[in-house]
DNA sequence: GTGGCCTACGACGATGCGTAGTAGTTACTA
DNA sequence: TAGTAACTACTACGCATCGTCGTAGGCCAC
């Protein structure tokens, strides 16, 4: 198995406004420590360092990339928001249920939003849509 | 809104196996604390106290409800396992998917195996069945 | 009134996260 | 070439959570 996830735990909040940043860079782009920082900066005061610390976290989780570009490492996050997202529902499911899974998920359902249990049908039919093409 | 979890973050270890040992007892009966210790005891080396202590923090977290029951407490899942389990994961959806909801539902289902798709299907099935009634 | 159960409360170590300083490296620049 | 600016690496501290448990005190049954 090559990509296995130590079962991601719950993100911090800076954590997760650290992921904001990468995910809303134009078309994936990798950012530099530098450039998150100031953008984090708009709306809150932190150092430099805290920024870095906690972006070099998210990589030893395997839930940001890092390439080194000249002096500088640049930071691209492995998996997009909505992926990440699946992802951790998925392992919610996966410790929580592993008798009870069908059961769960019709959980899930039934207290799902009009909107999600529409976006959830228009999912499924697009799956149908690649089988059957 | 009535019962609105501080958005239970994830368990540890003891408090999940002790959410075990209620979620299996005989049709939802409240367990003491002496019953779900001498439960785990059979698997691992565990003192009385340690049980009382996470069961009472998982109280707290409103996980499980307290009754008095003589001169002992009966604890009692507040939710199923399914249930549980379901409000997780839109937990999940809600922290983490503000814009993105349906694009994370469909890389949800996208990846998901082709039992827990199936058992999605069966649950809109019956959102229709109950609808049209 | 004494011996068991049971709860209440406190405590300690490990870990994760927010926070940040300092030291050390590297490369441009005057 | 020596200084300076930009980066990374390493360390650290405070706080919260969780696993772990001890001790103290209340109450019921003999």
């Amino acid at each position: 198995m090559p990509t296995s996830q130590p079962s991601r735990s719950q993100l911090g909040d800076l954590e997760r406004a650290v992921m904001e940043q990468l995910w809303s860079a134009a078309d994936g782009a990798a950012l530099t420590v530098r450039e998150v920082h100031a953008a984090l900066s708009e709306s809150r005061d932190i150092a430099y360092t805290t920024v870095m610390t906690v972006m070099d976290r998210l990589a030893r989780k395997d839930l940001v990339v890092q390439a080194k570009d000249g002096r500088a490492y640049r930071y691209r996050a492995r998996e997009s928001r909505a992926a990440l997202t699946a992802g951790l529902m998925r392992d919610t499911l996966d410790d929580f249920a592993e008798h009870d899974r069908s059961t769960a998920l019709v959980a899930f359902v039934e207290e799902a939003s009009a909107d999600d249990v529409a976006a959830l049908r228009r999912a499924l039919a697009d799956l149908d849509a690649l089988d059957g093409s």
